[in-house]
RNA sequence: UCCCUGGUAGCUCAAUGGUAGAGCGUCCGACUGUUAAUCGGCAGGUUGUAGGUUCGAAUCCUACCCGGGGAGCCA
């Protein structure tokens, strides 16, 4: 049984790393690049997805193999090579690995593998989303999701967060997040039968498998106030689903979201932990994918680096709604749309915000009571609700919140405003019946802020297999 | 969904109504402790799909499909 340290210990990233000269090794991963010489040997730069680097094989015509197998090993190809860890003589790589054997598991033919040894553009790439990984870029990516992701457990749980798996499948209806996604087992070709048949066709859904409508969930924020209500500090991070026909580089049909949900928190302390929480996982990306950020900052957005030092190391501007709207209208830039009190703000004014303005992330609260969900508490000036966005310079909004209104009669109220049966949120209006405490939370999209963190300007290059209008490949 | 823009060789792009080209990659050869190596040569295309206009269409028109940028919706 191997331990940890040995799974490690496998991957070229250890090799490339700690290897020392003299030690045995076998090496396995995918040929990224060849180069041959006439006197009678090669290089070969093996990459297993552990690391930004490539692990030099040397390798000469004593192996066996070498005219037949390892001259035509091709871009692609698995491999392993076993042999000795050596100083390298060559610049460019600290040790390089001499080849006593060479085992190939699969080759890739290169008159069809597409991927060569040159760069290729993202939107082809998107088209063979099964070997991109295989690519610098997309490997970094990869990294670099993963790093994040465990960022942000350990965030919460170093917090004494707890993780709540809220639910895929929901049948409430109006969450109010937008579109959803339907889910129903029954037949779909019998109900448009029977509806040419007579015309005017209700579906019963009393048929369908849980007895009433269903839906992909839009958020799974509403289920953690129930446990946030009962066990504290809390937070989701899971799938979410929205149908909206939404062709941007900032939208997905299934994106990731992280949603923490705090008892006994008013809106401050909501923007506290979300400011400390974007600074902290930033900082552990930083740390931990290193050299991955350098790829980016070099290759793809050359201020990425700046942005995030940026980022961890400033106070992020809070302003309030109504001061944004000063601040605009007083800018003397004229917008598209103009601007005034009341009105939703739009990419444009966020984008003077967040880069000619304060050029750092901005957290806007205490929006417009008409702008915001029926759960958002009201403040007492009542026109505003305590809501906050926090935008960050070329993205825009990557978080969204609020403290929750915990008052039984106002949030009715506002469940009427916004024409919500209160039979639907039964459950819901109970959390304020039975010991009702203030409570805040917020939704961080996950894919935005990997976008922010590699500096990628398309969101669908940011999840693995992205799921937009028309297109659920692999 | 709306506006703009694009779809030509494996990839990235040229060719604005008159014989479809280049660079890179592949393949072959030369050269080198090499570094996305370098140099030479060969091959490689029913121009997104379906119609239309024209003596003639990659090029103009119509519809559709797909991509990119922006907007809306939002995270």
């Amino acid at each position: 049984m191997l331990g940890a340290e040995d799974y490690k210990k496998r991957r070229l990233a250890y090799l490339i790393e700690k290897g020392q000269p003299g030690e045995a090794v076998t090496a396995k991963g995918w040929v990224r690049t060849r180069r041959d010489s006439k006197e009678g040997f090669s290089f070969i730069e093996l990459n297993d997805g552990s690391s930004m680097k490539n692990l030099q094989i040397f390798v000469d015509k004593t192996v066996p193999g070498y005219e037949d197998v390892v001259k035509h090993l091709p871009v692609g190809a698995s491999i392993a090579a076993e042999g000795e860890l050596k100083e390298s003589p060559g610049k460019g790589q600290r040790i390089e690995l001499v080849a006593k054997s060479i085992t190939v598991y699969g080759t890739a033919d290169p008159e069809t593998y597409p991927l060569q040894k040159k760069r290729h553009s993202f939107e082809f790439l998107r088209e063979i989303a099964h070997l991109r990984p295989r690519t610098n870029t997309f490997g970094a990516i990869a990294r670099v999701r993963n790093a994040a992701a465990f960022a942000i457990h350990s965030f919460f749980q170093a917090r004494g967060f707890m993780y709540v798996n809220t639910p895929i499948i929901t049948t409430s209806d109006c969450e109010g997040a937008g579109h959803m996604f339907q889910v129903t087992t029954l037949d779909l070709a019998k109900l448009a039968q029977l509806k040419n048949a007579k015309g005017e066709f209700e579906v019963d859904y009393t048929q369908d498998f849980f007895g009433k409508k269903a839906s992909l969930t839009v958020s799974g924020q509403l289920e953690a106030e129930i446990f946030a209500t009962s066990l504290g500090d809390c937070y989701t991070f899971g799938p979410t689903f929205r149908a909206e026909n939404s062709n941007t580089s900032r939208h997905l049909a299934e994106f990731w979201m992280v949603e923490p949900e705090m008892p006994f928190t008013d809106l401050e302390g909501n923007m506290d932990i979300a400011e400390s929480f974007i600074k902290t996982v930033v900082t552990e990306v930083m740390t931990k994918c290193a050299e991955d950020l350098d790829f980016f900052n070099q290759w793809v957005d050359k201020t990425v680096i700046e942005t995030l030092t940026s980022i961890r190391e400033n106070r992020f501007e809070r302003v309030s709604y109504t001061e944004a709207v000063d601040l605009l209208t007083k800018s003397g830039k004229s917008f598209e749309y103009p601007v005034s009190w009341g009105i939703d703000l739009q990419s444009e004014h966020e984008r003077w915000l967040t880069e000619e303005h304060f050029k750092k992330p901005v957290i806007l609260y205490n929006y417009p009571r008409t702008l915001k969900p029926f759960y958002m508490k009201c403040n007492d000036d009542g026109k505003t609700v305590r809501a906050m966005d926090i935008l960050v310079p070329r993205i825009g909004e990557i978080i969204g919140g609020s403290q929750r209104e915990e008052n039984l009669e106002t949030l009715k109220q506002r469940m009427a405003e916004w024409n919500l049966p209160e039979a639907e949120y039964w459950w819901y209006l109970e959390l304020r019946k039975y010991g009702t405490v203030p409570h805040a939370g917020f939704g961080l999209g996950f894919e935005r802020l990997i976008q922010l963190l590699t500096g990628m300007t398309n969101i669908r290059d940011c999840i693995p297999f992205h799921r937009t209008p028309k297109n659920a490949e692999f």
